[in-house]
DNA sequence: GATAAATAACTGACTGGTCAGTTATTAACT
DNA sequence: AGTTAATAACTGACCAGTCAGTTATTTATC
C-alpha cells in the first residue's frame, strides 16, 4: 500500500444521488407489494445499500413514502402544464393532449402505480393523502377544468358541470392504471391494449361532450 | 328459578350466524384500514368474540378474506341480474338500471369498499383476486356487454368495441366508490354528490353512445 | 326434574417470527 | 489525527396462529 490502491473505482460509493436511488427503489416496491407489505430492508437492498443507510436520509418509513410522492410526481405536473399550452387555441386538441399525455407521461410509467398506492393508503396516512390531494389532484383537476371551460366558451363543448366532469373523465385513465397494477399482473388477463382503450375512450368522450347535435371535428 | 328463566335472551351465545358476524366485522375493518393493517384481534372484538373463536370458523387471515368476498359479493351479482331482465326490451333503460343499480345495490353500501380492497391486495393474494375476477368482474362485464350489444342490435347505440366500452363505462362508478373510501374520508373534500355525479355521467354516456347524429331519448 | 356425564362454544395467555427503528463498529477519505 | 459514510448486529413492539383450560348447553341416567 505505497499509495492508495484502486479499490475506489469499483466501489464508487458516497454519492449524493443516494436519496433518488432510494425513492426509486421504494416506489417500485410500494407499487408492487403495497406500503405495508414492503420491508425497508428490501428497499435498501434494491438501492444497493443497507437499511441503516436508508435512515441517514429518511426519518421513517412514512417520510420515505412522502418523499416518493414528492420527488416522483410533483415535477410531472409542471411538465404536463407546459405541454398543454402548446395547443391553447384548440380545446379538442388540448383535451386529447391532456388525456393521452397523462397516460404516456404518467400512467404508462412506473408512476402509474401511485394512484393504487395512494388510494390504498390514504386513510392510514392522512398527511400524505392531503399532500397528494393538494399538490397533484387539485392542480390536475384545475388544469382539465380550464380546458373544458375553454371548450364551452368557444362553443365546441356543450355546457356541463365541469367540476364533476373532470372527475368523471379522469376515471377511465385511473382505472386503466389501477387495472394494470392489480388484476392484470396476477391473473393472466386476455389483455387490454392501452392504445385501443384510449382511442375508444376519447371517441366516446368527444361525442359525449360535443356541442351541436351533428357537430363535427 | 322455578322454571328456566330467560337468561338465554340476553346471553344469546352459540349462534350459527357467527361466521356472518365475523365476515361483516372483517369487511368493515378491511375496507377501512386495509387488509394488512387490520388485526384479527380487532375483527374478533368487533364481532363480540375472542380471536380464538375466529379460528374456529376460519383457517387463516386469508381464508377470512376470501369468505368476506364470497359471502358479501357473489349474492349481489345474481340479485342484479334479476333486476335487469325487467327492462329487457329497452336498452337505454337497461343501461340506466345497470349503472344506477350498481351504485345503490353495491357502491353506496359498505361493499363499495371492496374494489379498493381488491385492487390493493390483488398482487399479494392472487387466489383471491382470481376468484374475484372469475365470480364478480367477468360476470358483471358479460352482463353489461349484453346490454350494449342489444342496444346496437336495436339501433339505439352506435357500434363500438363493447368489450373495451364495458371497462370504460365501469370506471367512473369504481372511481366514485374508491374516492369515497380514500380521499373523501381522510381529507375534508368539498364533497361530491353521488346522485349529481351519476346523472352527469349517465348523460355523458348516453350522448357518447347515441346511434344517430340527432337521435333522441 | 334433578343430577351427572359428554360435548360444543369460547377464551386469553403464549409462541415464534417479522420488521421498523437504533447503535456500536468499521471503512473511506482528507 | 479527525470526520463522514456506511454497515451489520441488535432491540423491542407487534401480531398471526396455537392450545390448554373454562363455561355454556345438550344428552343420558335415575
Amino acid at each position: 500500500m505505497t499509495e492508495q490502491v484502486k479499490k475506489k473505482a469499483p466501489v464508487r460509493r458516497r454519492k449524493e444521488a443516494r436519496p433518488q436511488e432510494l425513492t426509486a427503489a421504494a416506489l417500485s416496491l410500494f407499487v408492487e407489494k403495497g406500503f405495508a407489505a414492503t420491508r425497508l430492508d428490501e428497499v435498501a437492498a434494491r438501492a444497493g445499500v443497507s437499511k441503516g443507510t436508508l435512515y441517514l436520509y429518511f426519518d421513517s418509513k412514512e417520510a420515505l413514502f412522502l418523499a416518493v410522492i414528492r420527488e416522483g410526481i410533483v415535477p410531472i405536473i409542471d411538465e404536463g402544464r407546459k405541454l398543454l399550452v402548446a395547443h391553447a387555441d384548440d380545446p379538442v386538441r388540448m383535451l386529447r393532449e391532456y388525456l393521452f399525455g397523462w397516460w404516456s407521461l404518467f400512467g404508462a410509467t412506473e408512476l402509474g402505480g401511485v394512484p393504487k398506492l395512494m388510494t390504498s393508503e390514504a386513510q392510514n396516512f392522512p398527511e400524505v393523502a392531503q399532500y397528494y390531494l393538494r399538490e397533484v389532484i387539485q392542480p390536475g383537476k384545475a388544469l382539465m377544468q380550464a380546458v373544458l371551460d375553454r371548450g364551452v366558451a368557444k362553443g365546441v363543448f356543450r355546457p356541463t358541470d365541469s367540476a364533476l366532469v373532470t372527475h368523471i373523465l379522469m376515471a377511465p385513465l385511473l382505472h386503466l392504471a389501477l387495472w394494470r397494477h392489480s388484476f392484470a399482473v396476477c391473473c393472466q388477463v386476455p389483455d387490454m391494449d392501452p392504445q385501443a382503450y384510449l382511442e375508444t375512450y376519447f371517441d366516446l368522450v368527444l361525442k359525449g361532450l360535443a356541442a351541436a347535435p351533428e357537430g363535427g371535428v
